[in-house]
DNA sequence: GAGGCAGTTTGCGCAAGCGCAAACAAAGGG
DNA sequence: CCCTTTGTTTGCGCTTGCGCAAACTGCCTC
């Protein structure tokens, strides 16, 4: 069953392909569903395939020796990941687990070589992705060594505004569910914290909470939060 | 003036390519010397070339907004850095500083595209490069979320000697300056608290330290307190 | 060899944020 | 509709590690 090059036309990681590329790189794809709560791969595994997202959220966990889990990332619909294969791994370094209903395209990992030759800027757009996720990474080195929890946690949740945010009427909403414990493992603290936070946050009616829910009614006034500015 | 092969084969950035490979990589290069405590590039400041370090050290720099300093990383010879093109960056990221003098292979970006046509293994092993540095990242922000600050210092400590330790009678001696405060910048922590448990080490005996200087005498002992199993 | 600088050590007090515990609330399933 | 599960809130005490200050010590320069 052949897929439409419409259903990727415009994202970033088919950005500059001919429509002759596209296809080229469509014709390798199968595509799947994943229920909420799935893992797509997990840490440690052997690499076998890589991935994009074409609809749904995606959470990237890193599990420690001792069990405690950080999240590295979250994936947005149209983002590739998965990509050990170029970055010259050959098991994947966490876990994919769908925050929501997903469908995801994946390749297998052989086609790599192949594919990076014939259709070379489809595998620069992938070398993009992994230099800008090292940015993001590195900042996020740079944000935890030198602010402090408040506004590590307000950073987050504008940056998930940012990237996933819906409009509704009382503001901008996360458009998946997160619940307090999944912010602490983004931002090094923990659920307590958060929850203290946001219960702050909401009696200064800078955002609405409620069960794996954010809303942020003042972006501004969290953006002061997390430039500490906010005068308190 | 030509430079000859025999400087970088073994080099993993050269890896995989045939002799006349490598000449065809040397004959667009520049080798310069860049004495301690200057810089190579500065943050932000456009990228118009990438490196390779063939002898030195060199701290990579990141300032934030408000002036505060985290070291995203050490280069150690052999490898390259500033490859902001590889990752699809048109400024550098982070300064580069001699922690000592170096000496330092250069290419103006103008020959990337063409470089990578025509060697690809020198590209692919760019694009590793960036790949393992992610996952470096990723794993120091794990540290930075679950450990506490003691072991994240010893873990900096044990990684520093492992790559660029220097055996002497004494232990193992990390082989360039560096001071409390660049471990600080390092960990996320403070010069103070680094001093603190580097005193406390050395009434343990496990290091010996003294001004820009650290040496290990019980690696064993430090990697016990890095995984935090030291009977104290 | 005197002076100054850069790096280090250490004491003391304090605050951020964690850990523990307990209660509460919203979904969801049978 | 009740019961269980999962997520959230909040209080309280305490530890980690930071901030500030002051003294100290190699090392380099003149």
């Amino acid at each position: 069953m052949a897929l439409d090059r419409s259903l990727v036309s415009g994202l970033p990681a088919f950005a500059g392909l001919s429509g002759a590329e596209a296809d080229a790189v469509l014709a390798l794809a199968r595509s799947s569903r994943f229920p909420k709560d799935t893992e797509v791969f997990s840490q440690d595994e052997e690499a076998g395939q890589f991935f994009l997202l074409l609809s749904g959220h995606i959470r990237v966990v890193r599990t420690t020796s001792d069990g405690e889990q950080v999240i590295a990332r979250y994936i947005n619909e149209g983002e590739l990941f998965g990509i050990a294969i170029a970055m010259g791994r050959t098991t994947y370094p966490a876990s994919a687990v769908a925050a929501v209903d997903c469908v995801v395209l994946s390749w297998p990992n052989s086609v790599w070589p192949d594919l990076q030759a014939r259709v070379p800027a489809f595998g620069a757009n992938a070398y993009q992705t992994i230099g800008a996720r090292l940015q993001d990474t590195q900042s996020r080195v740079m944000e935890m060594s030198t602010r402090q929890v408040e506004q590590r946690i307000a950073s987050a949740v504008m940056r998930l505004v940012q990237q996933s945010g819906r409009k509704t009427q009382d503001g901008v909403e996360i458009d998946f569910p997160i619940t307090r414990q999944d912010i602490a493992e983004m931002t090094g603290s923990t659920l307590h914290t958060v929850s203290r936070l946001m219960s702050a946050w909401e009696e200064e009616g800078i955002v609405r909470s409620g069960r794996q829910k954010v809303t942020v009614t003042d972006p501004h006034a969290l953006m002061l939060v997390a430039e500490n500015r906010r005068k308190k």
